[in-house]
RNA sequence: GGACAGGUGGCUGAGCGGUCAAAAGCAGCAGACUGUAAAUCUGCCGGCCCAUGUGGCCUACGGAGGUUCGAACCCUCCCCUGUCCA
């Protein structure tokens, strides 16, 4: 997988390329909206494809659970499946280690859990999340990491820190081992078997996940340790979790700023639109994060002027549009006031119309935070973009 | 006209002598959400006041009286609603 960087901001440490996927590029820094389950939930895919998305997310575990991995190879992999002809990259589930606290725990092998379905009890070795991964087609696949929850003991977060590590060795030789069968014709069982270096169904990617909590030497061991493994691409992670903002930013600089120049830098889970832009400077290419579509289906809608709760009831009676300065579908046709009764009254479509306008948004602002750097002048955005409009901040009608 | 049943906070509906400004749900108001166990969760929800609290005062369980130290809860009359019988 080639990452081509075409841009450099002069007075940042941002930058701006092309991730080159086996489903099309990637323009950097890309926003890759949650699609845990194969869907981005509210959204069709043809929705989608026209907000522009260009590369989602899908989950290890949830997929594995439910409709399982190997259904999904069977019809012909993830893409086929869930009609995306665009890139995907799935996370390996390590995130659920911790966000499933309680239904299950990391070992040396693995990570020992119920279902949160069923309850039924299962294994997830890396070598596993890799075989997972490939069953489904992903073009960009996670090392498994045992994320560092916040806060944690400096003994609790050396300890997955370095497990972190030695998973990432095996995901890699696993990952490689898949390569060297012929990972495009296993994968996709439809297609005619092309082994060799010049598979029509080029290999996946495999990122590695560097954790380290907020200690700077954690965090430099860490990148060291998966920098010598070798990887296409590195996942910053264990980050949003509840620390204070200021040490997101410090840790993404110090971890960005580590990593090799030449691979694309994905800060996972991160983050509110001032975190993006902040992280662009900081030398991040990727991110994804449930926030534009999770508070778009509670009700909170992100506006150039700031974060607006549509069941307010001083909306009852604003005929203007979600956000004045917002060029999509939702905010050139439907009214405050339209949103805010959809939503009072448990429709359907409320969600799915608030879904779809802060996901433009966020993608709107990529766009913006790669057309500065494009043309050298990211500070200037920053400075537009401040500090503040996501804070509880409401525009006036 | 008679016989039952019943009238509780915006709604539904518990409570049937004190610990009741009154359960619970809904509605309403406000908030949270950062690699999605999330169309979820949390707080407030009679009024006024000191605004510190297992705080004070007022108004409240159809209406008016009464019994009682004390009543949404017991008694009397009245009004209203539902079902059934004439």
């Amino acid at each position: 997988m080639k990452f081509e960087i075409t841009h450099r901001d002069p007075g940042t440490r941002a930058r701006a390329g092309i991730l080159h996927t086996p489903h099309g590029p990637v323009e950097t820094p890309v926003f890759m909206p949650v699609g845990t389950a194969g869907t981005v939930k509210g959204l069709s895919q043809e929705e989608l494809e026209r907000l522009g998305v260009q590369i989602l997310l899908g989950n290890t575990y949830h997929l594995y659970l439910r409709p399982g991995h190997e259904l999904i190879r069977d019809l012909g992999g993830l893409h086929r499946f869930m009609s995306w002809p665009r890139a995907i990259l799935t996370d390996s589930g390590g995130y659920q280690i911790m966000s499933l606290e309680g239904l299950g725990k990391a070992t040396e092998d693995g990570y020992e859990f119920r279902s949160h379905l069923d309850g039924s009890r299962h294994f997830l070795t890396p070598e596993g999340a890799v075989e997972i991964q490939v069953a489904l087609g992903s073009d960009i696949m996670m090392a498994l990491d045992h994320c560092v929850e916040y806060p944690s003991s400096p003994q609790v977060a050396s300890a997955a820190t370095q497990l972190t590590t030695r998973w990432a060795r095996r995901c890699r030789a696993a990952c490689d081992g898949h390569r060297e069968s012929g990972i495009g014709s296993r994968t996709l069982g439809i297609e005619p078997r092309l082994p060799g270096p010049h598979s029509p169904h080029p290999t996946p990617a495999l990122f590695g996940i560097v954790q380290g909590g907020i200690d700077p030497d954690l965090r430099r061991q860490s990148v060291d340790d998966l920098v010598g493994i070798g990887f296409e691409g590195y996942g910053i992670g264990g980050l949003s979790v509840g620390e204070p903002k200021a040490a997101t930013y410090e840790v993404t600089e110090s971890t960005a700023e580590r990593l090799p120049e030449d691979r694309p830098r994905y800060l996972m889970g991160v983050g509110t639109p001032q975190d993006l832009v902040e992280c662009v400077a900081r030398g991040v290419d990727m991110f994804d994060c449930v926030m534009p579509t999770r508070e778009a289906r509670h009700g909170a809608i992100f506006t150039s002027q700031g974060r607006l709760i549509i069941k307010n009831a001083r909306y009852a009676r604003d005929t203007g549009p979600l956000d004045p300065a917002c060029g999509c579908g939702v905010c050139a046709r439907y009214s405050r006031a339209y949103l805010r009764h959809l939503f009072s009254s448990g429709e359907l479509l409320g969600p799915m119309l608030a879904t779809r306008h802060n996901l433009h948004f966020y993608l709107d602002t990529m766009r913006e935070i790669r057309d500065a750097i494009r043309s050298g002048e990211y500070n200037g955005l920053r400075s537009r973009k401040g500090c503040g409009p996501q804070s509880s901040v409401t525009p006036d009608t």
